[in-house]
DNA sequence: CCCGATTGTATGTAGACAGCATGTC
DNA sequence: CTACATACAATCGGG
């Protein structure tokens, strides 16, 4: 189909973009009336050509205005990223925005809002009202329902779309699955499926020094290594093709590549542009051991890739790849669910992964998402996926499960009572159902509901509304349910129910006020804290370092098993971190990593500032005042004395250190202060000096700091 | 008897969303 | 019911 057959603002976008011709998962959404208003569910590769789908269905909704559309993902960056492309739709007259986690509070008024699946759930049981006027939700990445721990929040905010009077157009994106039919069916939506990838896509596994490919095609590899996952990297070489190979564990994949720097002269990539990104990763902020290691490696033209590195360095490594710089990127799956890093070829290195006292193979589903990074459009002809087999797993074997195979069909994980208890508790705090059969109602829209039947629903209901009742976040009324003061919080707030039962219940363990320490453990505790990984060596030893800083700990620590020695440790961090222990420090002691370190503080704030304000429905403003100082302290990484010095823009907590160890211990002193004393505090200059004396309305000097500091160079100039 | 090689054994294992009110070095 | 690479310890063997 030419593009000259849609018209009006979808012609439009198309002229924006460039577009001449549609994909084919376009032509057949367009056929099935994607601009039309028609629900659908698209079932389609990685890079098929799903977000113009998306895109389509938002300007035709959106044409004759007053309209709003939602669009939301699982990540924050792909998030991020759709934002950058679906800018276009602001030279069409729309309003765009992005609103995930720390940026935007609540959902902005804009058009077209990009966002999370939380924060857009959220967002709606915190003010029912922006549903009015919804014209289209996108939904990327819809397979996410089959997710065990963020699956049922997606699936009760579909069902709760679905129960609207005036359903809107729900656009469901998908990767292929073998019932998007039934989803469709779900949604209400036509099904558009297909096959097709801009850039096809080989698939093969690796025997004995060749690459055996589905159709029984081979391609013979050197292997001046050995090492499968080195040799599927230097045979790119001469056809300069830069590879993602894959690992199941970060210590394999920093192996890996240590490995694969060791044969760098075998290897393609783009020196000159190498040293200078490993120059890059070198300056970055990151504790030096772990950039110096990166830097070194990158400096050899390979990198390794994982959560724990922190987005810093993360996104350098992606973007040293994408400009040449490395013949390889060694990474755990995270890479491939995040943002978009195409590569001509994927190597699965590795596809058995630890998991609850066993090594089992990966899904299907999970092998075609890391092989559908392979094939860079407009660069590759074709993109190459390899697999190597691991311990005596035949190569006809893993090309039959993996390639030949057929990635797992969606199934609801709506019968975990975590995740239901979220729903509902969701449902009855915003006012949505209140009885039991309503929220039935709402239950009986939900892909559980389809697949397993409506029967079932009756039981899990009832058992996630006692348990509610039972930890006093929801009461019976004669009107049936109705959220408790401190369930509106926990639900406002977008918090685990069992977190506030695991701090109600600490409350009443403890006698008198909980100490600082105990405030970090039950936070510690809580079923919405990442988990650190804990050895079996250091888990008595941390036990012993935490009762010995704070032994009234122990009345919180019911049973050591490994979720409280991960608690534990958790806390002597936290700990640690707000008493302005060095990042540097903690990696090391503690061995975690930055990124792991950030998600541990980021959750913990949270955490902190959610049950401050349970604490404060419950009736305890002292604990409540005392979390928001923690969730204050836990943000900044400082001790309660650097919090007032704090507020001052500019002022973060290595110049608040610097000047409360100068004398300037609050912001009295600060307004009496002699500018030109400031001027000599280290690490304060001319533009700090202005903006605290701005903060502190001291406007003309402030100015005068300025004009001084433009002729004269800081402190020179109020010499002389 | 010392040192190095070989064998045995204990050990550890992916990821990341959410509120609110404004800004790190 | 199902692993495996690693780091370090214990043991063995050669000179």
């Amino acid at each position: 189909m030419a593009a000259s057959q849609v018209n009006g603002a979808v012609a439009e976008l198309l002229k924006l973009l460039g577009v001449k011709r549609l994909y084919p998962v376009q032509e057949e959404a367009v056929r099935a009336g994607v601009t039309r208003g028609e629900s659908l569910v698209v079932s389609a590769p990685t890079a098929s050509g799903k977000t113009l789908v998306a895109l389509m269905a938002i300007v035709s909704a959106l044409e004759g205005g007053g309209g709003r559309a939602f669009y939301a993902a699982p990540l924050r960056s792909i998030a991020l990223e759709k934002y950058r492309s679906f800018r276009v739709l602001e030279r069409l007259g729309f309003s765009v925005r992005v609103s995930v986690g720390d940026l935007e509070r609540g959902l902005p008024g804009a058009d077209v809002v990009i966002t999370t699946y939380e924060k857009l759930d959220s967002s709606i049981r915190n003010d029912p009202g922006i549903l009015g006027g919804l014209r289209v939700v996108v939904v990327d990445e819809v397979h996410y329902v089959a997710d065990p721990k963020r699956g049922p929040l997606l699936e009760g905010l579909l069902a709760r779309l679905l129960s609207l009077g005036e359903r809107p157009q729900i656009v469901a994106l998908s990767a292929t699955i073998p019932n998007a039919g039934e989803l469709a069916e779900w949604l209400g939506a036509k099904l558009v499926s297909s096959t097709w990838r801009p850039v096809p896509l080989r698939e093969g596994v690796l025997d004995s020094g060749e690459i055996v490919y589905a159709d029984g095609s081979r391609r013979p590899v050197e292997r001046p290594t050995g090492k499968p996952y080195v040799d599927l990297v230097a045979d790119l070489a001469g056809e300069g093709g830069h590879a993602l190979v894959f690992a199941q564990s970060r210590r394999r994949a920093i192996q890996m590549a240590k490995q694969a720097s060791k044969a760098r002269s075998m290897l393609y990539y783009d020196e000159a542009k190498a040293r200078e990104w490993a120059r890059r990763i070198a300056s970055s902020g990151a504790p030096a051991p772990i950039r110096e290691e990166l830097a070194e490696l990158v400096s050899r033209g390979v990198a390794f890739h994982h959560a724990g590195l922190g987005n810093e360095l993360r996104s350098l490594v992606e973007d040293a790849f994408r400009d040449g710089a490395l013949a390889a990127i060694y990474a755990t799956p995270t890479l491939a669910a995040g943002v978009n890093l195409p590569a001509r070829r994927v190597v699965v290195a590795e596809y058995l992964r630890y998991e609850h006292g066993f090594r089992r193979p990966i899904s299907v589903a999970e092998y075609k998402q890391l092989a559908g990074r392979a094939g860079r459009p407009g660069l590759d002809e074709y993109g190459e996926a390899v697999i190597v087999p691991q311990g005596r797993d035949s190569p006809e074997d893993i090309l039959d499960r993996y390639v030949r195979g057929e990635p797992e069909p969606v199934e609801s994980k709506l019968s975990g009572l975590r995740g239901l208890r979220h729903v509902i508790l969701g449902l009855i705090a915003s006012g949505v159902a209140s009885t039991r059969e309503a929220i039935l109602g709402v239950a009986s829209r939900t892909l559980y509901a389809r697949q397993r039947g409506k029967r079932l629903l009756g039981p899990l209901v009832s058992s996630a509304l006692s348990q509610l009742a039972g930890w006093g976040l929801v009461e019976q009324g004669p009107g049936g349910y109705r959220a408790t003061a401190v369930g509106l919080e926990a639900s406002r707030y977008y918090v685990d129910p069992e977190t506030v039962k695991i701090f109600t219940d600490s409350l009443e363990e403890v006698e008198g006020e909980p100490s600082d320490a105990q405030l970090l453990y039950i936070i510690a505790a809580s079923p919405d804290m990442p988990r650190v990984s804990v050895t079996r060596r250091e888990a008595e030893e941390l036990l012993d370092e935490l009762l010995d800083r704070a032994p009234e700990v122990y009345d919180l620590i019911d049973y050591v098993g490994w979720d409280e020695s991960s608690a534990v440790k958790e806390t002597l961090i936290l700990l640690d971190w707000i008493e302005e222990v060095p990042e540097d420090r903690i990696v090391s002691k503690y061995d975690v990593w930055p990124g792991d370190l950030y998600s541990l503080t980021d959750t913990g704030r949270w955490l902190a500032r959610a049950l401050s304000a349970v604490a404060e429905a419950m009736g305890h403003p002292g604990v409540a005042g005392r979390l928001r100082v923690l969730g204050s302290r836990i943000r900044h990484g400082v001790k309660q004395e650097l919090l007032e010095l704090l507020s001052i823009p500019g002022i973060g907590r290595v110049r608040a250190r610097r000047l409360y160890n100068a004398g300037y211990r609050s912001l009295a002193d600060l307004a009496s202060a002699e500018p030109s004393r400031l001027l000599a505090v280290p690490g304060i200059g001319a533009s700090t000096v202005a903006s605290i004396l701005e903060f502190l309305g001291r406007r003309e000097e402030a100015e005068e700091v300025r004009r001084r500091s433009g002729r004269g160079r800081g402190l020179a100039a109020f010499l002389d």
